[in-house]
DNA sequence: CTAGGGTTTGGGAGCGCTCCCAAAGGAATG
DNA sequence: CATTCCTTTGGGAGCGCTCCCAAACCCTAG
């Protein structure tokens, strides 16, 4: 039996050296024509490939980015945010021959382990965390190792980390001068929980915006838990509380899932959407068709996003020295029905 | 500076060799409490981790377990079922102190360079497909080289191939044997493309279950891409021809979003759900109170078929010799309100 | 024909680990 | 006190690659 097919192999068969085949697989230039062709036709003859653990450890580059995701919880997914993110991702890598290493953890036990498996030296070259918590165990971790990584979000102190996120503060701003130009009166707000900076983002530019334009939320908050049904709950809390006269005629939602919930809390109430309560809701996942009134959204582009943080850390995995600490991606509001105006794009 | 952190650098600091300091890590017996205790405490102070590459290289397990998803269209994960897949395969993967891969594609030439990435020596102990379509390449791929692989679903020549399923057929069976028990005459079907298998089974399941139950399918078969938009417009078509006495009274769907659709079509050609026409569904993925009437379902456990092919998957790398060849899961009918039967669970 | 230049090739060293064998140490036995 | 046997430890070899320097080669020009 011949050897393991390797690079020595490889050349043997081929009649030179080891370091020619490896100069042949890595495209170095200084190789005579007729040597690289013949190494080739032995390469495609044997189906030859490098051994990835080898060269890991000779280059010191493992040539796969880890994709870090808290939270295993069973409904993670019901959320189309993380499927984008994940194709984002998953598309930037193939376009750069990376492999994708996935870390999802719910509980706590697994946290630990978790982190310390994503440092392990040798295994992935960087990592994109997501979903950032505004004190995460994760982040202060990375920052004490020299394990190259860019956030997706903003974490609690966004200073010295590099960092992808959307302008979650802007669109929920564009949300409420909306609504004051529709001639809405009384806007509601369905926010997310606090412990998630996009959550914090939303709500805050949200009322921003509605104090600019003179409008008072006067208590018309309700909190969910980005789903459907925490959505529909909370709508339905604020429709069922003081006189009709108090009862919001619009609202934004934190995310497309708590907006359809609302739609339907509204719907339960007998009341009609857009007419009775208009309705926008921030992410854009959602298939327009699929829901009626179709959803006017504040969108962002997660899929985007998630392409723009492999590309970042490619960068600080290849020591470019002149890279913008964040990249903010800009959000639009996209006019569907369920606000009441025309449809159209509003910036 | 010191040396980079390594075995023999720990080994120093403990005041033993490169050897002993393998054995405590590797939880090794041989070595004496004293020693061993030295090393944990030089481990501990140091935060030593062992280098992955190089552990894969001279142990020739990299610890690393692929998952391959084809198919990277846009929509892919408006499908919550690979999320759950997902969901499932890394919480066995975590369990295990394995590290998932995941590797996705969408265009053709994507696919080659995917195929070739997944057989690199070195990279990963093996691999788990899903999505399979009848005739996969990289299934064939896969069996040309020895890297232990599992399918989830049933590639085209089953034989020869560990599998992890669900039974696609037995559960549409009983779901045409639901709607002869609940007197519907005109079943009708809301199939999904045939180079899928787990369509293939489901369209086969559910016909041989109503000819087994006198029924009819009398041409009321319409094909969509699994989608919602699709189930809405196959739906449409099969209400919108013919006479009112040709109509379904009773319609299964290859997948839940297809017959959220077809419940919209239903809702919108002025009829009733389920009175005029009952609906079952495959997947049972969906939250339920997020569609109205509540859908019953064909139930598939797919979380547990991720956590399962990850255990299959193990066993074939550690070289178990007496496993089934296939696995395959039973699914149940949950009956909510889509069928207009009492809620409860048939087998 | 020879010197000097660039181009092409070969091979040593080393990445950090595991595997394995041999050496050293310790306890128990005759 | 020597012998045997088991426990514990050390270190060589090797995994397959990259990196780098030196050797070999080929041209061209003097």
């Amino acid at each position: 039996m011949a050897d393991r097919l390797n690079l020595e192999e490889v050349g043997r068969r081929a009649g030179v050296s080891r370091s020619t085949v490896s100069r042949v697989v890595n495209g170095d230039t200084n190789v005579s024509t007729k040597t690289k062709r013949r190494v080739e036709a032995v390469i495609a003859e044997t189906g030859y490939r490098p051994h990835a653990a080898a060269r890991s450890l000779a280059s010191k580059q493992t040539g796969v980015i880890g994709l870090v995701i808290p939270s295993a919880a069973e409904t993670l997914f019901d959320d189309p945010y993380f499927g984008r993110l994940i194709l984002g991702v998953s598309a930037a890598t193939n376009e750069t021959d990376l492999t994708l290493a996935l870390f999802m953890f719910g509980d706590d036990p697994d946290e630990r382990s978790i982190i310390s498996r994503v440092v392990t030296p040798g295994l992935v070259d960087g990592v994109i965390v997501t979903a950032t918590r505004m004190a995460d165990p994760l982040i202060d971790h990375l920052q004490r190792t020299d394990m190259p990584f860019v956030v997706i979000g903003r974490p609690d102190d966004a200073s010295s980390v590099y960092r992808v996120d959307v302008d979650n503060r802007g669109g929920a701003h564009a949300a409420a001068l909306h609504f004051a130009r529709l001639g809405r009166r009384r806007p509601a707000l369905l926010a997310a929980p606090s412990n998630a900076s996009a959550a914090v983002d939303r709500r805050n530019g949200y009322l921003d915006g509605l104090s600019e334009a003179g409008l008072e939320i006067d208590g018309r908050i309700g909190e969910g838990d980005w789903s459907q049904r925490s959505g529909h709950d909370a709508m339905a809390a604020l429709l069922g509380r003081g006189t009709p006269a108090d009862r919001p005629d619009a609202v934004f939602a934190a995310s497309d899932r708590m907006a359809i919930g609302a739609i339907r809390a509204i719907h339960e109430a007998g009341l009609d959407c857009p007419r009775d309560v208009a309705v926008v809701s921030f992410d854009g996942l959602v298939a327009p068709d699929t829901v009626s009134p179709a959803l006017s959204s504040v969108v962002q582009p997660v899929r985007e996003v998630g392409e723009r943080a492999v590309g970042v850390l490619t960068s600080i995995i290849a020591g470019s020295s002149s890279m913008p600490e964040s990249i903010v991606f800009p959000t639009r509001l996209v006019v569907r029905d369920s606000c009441g105006a025309p449809r159209g794009i509003e910036e």
